[in-house]
DNA sequence: GCCGTTTTCGGCCCGACTGTTTTCAGTCG
């Protein structure tokens, strides 16, 4: 996939172009068409082939000819021109916070400024502070914010959702603490259930905005206070050097600052104009004709008047669901509470923390009506795989409790590695006394990958594949496979493919969730507990399945229980 | 450079905060 690296390039011409202080709104068309390639679920270069460059959101004939000539010789022209006397040390310190376009142009210009190395002296020697318009204060914020710039560089300066959760949920509850705050929701990327973020949005409704911030900016989490006015603050909180920017407004503008601060900006842009062109004017504050607000209080009611169905944050991306809005054919997605149970986890027989009973009476609180135990098989030592001795012993113990706990069913299962030659890991007899079998590659991540799996998928007992492409999100690429051959067989075999929502996982990721899920393939959410806490992970997963659009259906584990068996024993 | 429920030309979302200014430009989301 070229997407990243052409989303690169635009972005690239879109700083060069700034720097020359060229039109504003090409400036804006070439950072959209970044943007919208940058998270394109398909392959560009497929759409490059099938024509259709300009079906994409942002993309006209302009820049898909320069796309098609990238693809083609490597090479874009404009880039090259735009670039020329530009160097790219200098584009780069447009990732400085504070630091934009006009200012950098006249750093450059007045004096000289190429790279971070000079932008550090003229900041230190005091000239910086004398340019017009300019002074010590900036001087100082800026140099700031270098030094935060070089802490990140190389990093990928995007945080996993998962990771941030906690430290969310914890700011959430004391912000709810304040005596003035009604409501407190965390927007954005968050709200969107995008599977990395670049920073924290939170919604605050509140009649007294003072208290807030007041209250706020002095919680022990906030590292620095980057600004703070009355209805906007920006901090930094400790630990993760996340960014978090709360925005506080009354009880008649909260729908419209959900929207508004949920974005994509993207998203935001088409909606806006949509309005503006019926005559009407949206801002974070409500809709207005005239000076008159005609909505604002909740989503619903501006959705509603503005002749759309109700959009999920999660599908605010602008990749065509306004379109669908307007004709009332937004897709029906799948729900956070209808998920019946998790199907991939591990107890104390393998590598969990935790007995089976635990996980029974934790799937209970989460109001489950079924619980699938899937320890590791004998192959996977590190992981203390079980033997077929230790695999009788655990079924007998799960008839005991299935017993006890007579509304709810324990199903049997396993995570059985998939070996190097892609068979599984235990005989016949043993996988056909399962309810189902989860196939996994554990070890030997560059060998055959492929293969393997098309053997594995060919496997009567086997019913689901789990984390298909092996990615760790921040630390390991995955597997060296071809993952339209795999995604083919699954179809052709009717097997499951796993979402994984493990938080560093996420695997399929969205992208490749969409393009199974067009094959018609099903699915199983799963967060691979190793214990309790990791049960609350599954809304990760649901996150993926409602970003690729899936529908109730294509989730296995939405099934009641006499569905899923159906399913699991004509699959196994 | 993109785009169309007034348009194939002439528009392009809208507002908060800060610092350097005496009314606003730059930056951000």
């Amino acid at each position: 996939m070229k997407n990243r690296e052409i989303a690169e390039i635009l972005s690239e011409i879109a700083k060069a172009l700034a720097l020359s202080n060229d039109n504003f709104f090409k400036i804006r068309a070439y950072e959209r068409a970044a943007r919208a390639i940058k998270d394109l679920p398909e392959d560009i270069e497929k759409i490059c082939k099938e024509g259709s460059l300009t079906d994409i959101p942002g993309v006209g004939e302009g820049i898909a000819k320069k796309i098609k000539e990238y693809l083609e010789t490597g090479k874009m022209s404009k880039y090259e021109e735009v670039t020329k006397d530009i160097p790219h040390s200098l584009l780069t310190l447009l990732d400085i916070r504070d630091l934009g376009s006009k200012t950098l142009g006249v750093l450059h210009k007045e004096l000289g400024v190429l790279s971070l190395e000079d932008l550090k002296k003229v900041i230190e020697d005091g000239t910086f502070a004398k340019i017009e318009g300019l002074g010590e204060k900036t001087a100082e914020k800026i140099l700031y914010n270098i030094r935060e710039y070089e802490k990140r560089m190389g990093k990928q300066g995007r945080f996993l959702l998962g990771e941030v959760m906690l430290t969310v949920n914890e700011i959430v509850k004391k912000l709810k603490n304040i005596d003035s705050v009604t409501r407190v929701i965390p927007c954005g990327s968050y709200r969107r259930m995008k599977e990395t973020l670049g920073d924290i949005d939170i919604l605050v409704e509140s009649k007294d905005n003072k208290k807030v911030m007041k209250k706020f900016t002095s919680f022990q989490e906030v590292k620095k206070v980057l600004e703070s006015g009355e209805t906007k603050t920006s901090v930094i909180i400790e630990g993760q050097g996340i960014q978090m920017d709360l925005r506080v407004v009354p009880e008649e503008s909260y729908g419209a600052a959900l929207m508004y601060f949920t974005g994509s900006k993207d998203h935001n842009v088409h909606i806006r104009s949509l309005a503006q062109r019926r005559g009407l004017k949206i801002n974070e504050y409500g809709v207005f004709r005239g000076s008159m607000r005609i909505a604002g209080k909740t989503e619903e009611e501006i959705h509603k008047l503005l002749h759309l169905q109700f959009i999920p944050p999660e599908l605010r991306e602008d990749r065509g669901e306004i379109e669908l809005a307007m004709k009332g054919n937004l897709p029906q997605l799948v729900n956070y509470n209808d998920i019946e149970g998790n199907l991939h986890t591990h107890t104390k027989y393998s590598d969990g923390e935790n007995t089976i009973r635990d996980l029974v009476l934790k799937s209970l609180e989460l109001e489950y009506s079924y619980l699938g135990i899937s320890d590791h098989s004998k192959t996977a030592s590190y992981a203390n795989g079980l033997s077929v001795t230790e695999l009788k012993k655990q079924s007998e113990e799960i008839d005991r409790l299935n017993e006890e706990f007579n509304e709810f069913t324990i199903l049997k299962g396993i995570e059985c590695d998939i070996l190097l030659d892609g068979s599984l890991d235990y005989d016949e007899d043993v996988l056909s006394s399962l309810d189902y079998v989860i196939g996994a590659i554990h070890s030997h991540f560059k060998k055959n990958v492929t293969l393997r799996m098309e053997k594995a998928l060919e496997n009567p007992y086997l019913t689901i594949l789990a984390h298909p492409t092996g990615r760790l999100i921040s630390k390991r690429k995955g597997y060296e496979l071809d993952i339209e051959r795999v995604m083919d067989k699954a179809k052709e075999r009717e097997k499951i493919l796993e979402i994984n929502a493990y938080y560093d996982r996420l695997d399929l990721d969205e992208h490749n969730t969409r393009e199974a899920y067009k094959r018609g393939i099903k699915f199983c959410i799963n967060t691979d507990a190793h214990n309790l806490r990791m049960f609350d992970w599954m809304d990760l997963g649901v996150g993926i399945a409602r970003r690729a659009w899936l529908g109730a259906s294509a989730v296995i584990n939405t099934y009641k229980l006499k569905d899923l068996l159906d399913l699991i024993k004509r699959n196994g």
